[in-house]
DNA sequence: TTTTAACATTGCAATGTTACGATAAACATT
DNA sequence: AATGTTTATCGTAACATTGCAATGTTAAAA
């Protein structure tokens, strides 16, 4: 088949296997990380960081965006990035939670 | 193509995408999320708790467990399943970092 | 207005993923 | 030993992803 099931399980499962999947190639880390360390939302520019072509990165930032992990406002002739740490933070909570409960467990 | 050019990315940007990758399904979401409800590992009894076939389920296990998520251990006829915390918690410490460092920028 | 610059979109080839039936392997039970 | 239970593996069909060349689109610059 190769189509997932989606409506078998629940809303949040599907939001964070969505986000988690955003995160699931190392370009998308990489575009991530560049927007991070230039310390401001970075206009043009991410095409010369990548090792890609530009359709291929303008793809990437496409699912990024569809994700909800950066937000993207047109400045000009240029495309303004930066990172939406709210959708970032959905993860963190949901990860730093079974963390807590699976470390008070008794196991193996 | 289709083939992710992992060579031209970091190590630590890879370890991301792999992790992140191996949560990007709902099913495999809702396998970490029984895990941590059963409040121990569980030996058996996944398949029963999915809304997919034993060989696909089987499938899900292994990548989770290839990506480091879960451990696997054989006990008699089962198979005893539980939460590596150390991996998830490499993705939230992850995550954490660039919260921290986005939420102090000036930005948009 | 023509040109240039920055992205997006389209189309396609190569590869990867998802799902499951069939089958196998390993062990427990009878 | 024969049977059942549990999990893994194989094979394969349907679909998704990755990457890029070619081509649009939009707006600044000349």
């Amino acid at each position: 088949m190769g189509a997932t099931k989606t409506d078998h399980f629940t809303n949040k499962q599907n939001q964070i296997a969505t986000i988690a999947k955003a995160l699931g190639h190392p370009a998308r880390v990489a575009i991530i990380e560049y927007l991070m360390k230039v310390n401001t939302c970075i206009c043009g520019d991410i095409v010369n960081e990548l090792p890609l072509a530009q359709p291929t990165v303008s793809q990437h930032l496409k699912e990024l965006k569809n994700a909800g992990l950066i937000k993207g406002s047109i400045e000009g002739n240029a495309i303004c990035y930066c990172i939406d740490e709210k959708t970032l933070n959905i993860l963190k909570e949901y990860f730093a939670k079974i963390i807590l409960t699976v470390t008070n467990q008794k196991c193996c």
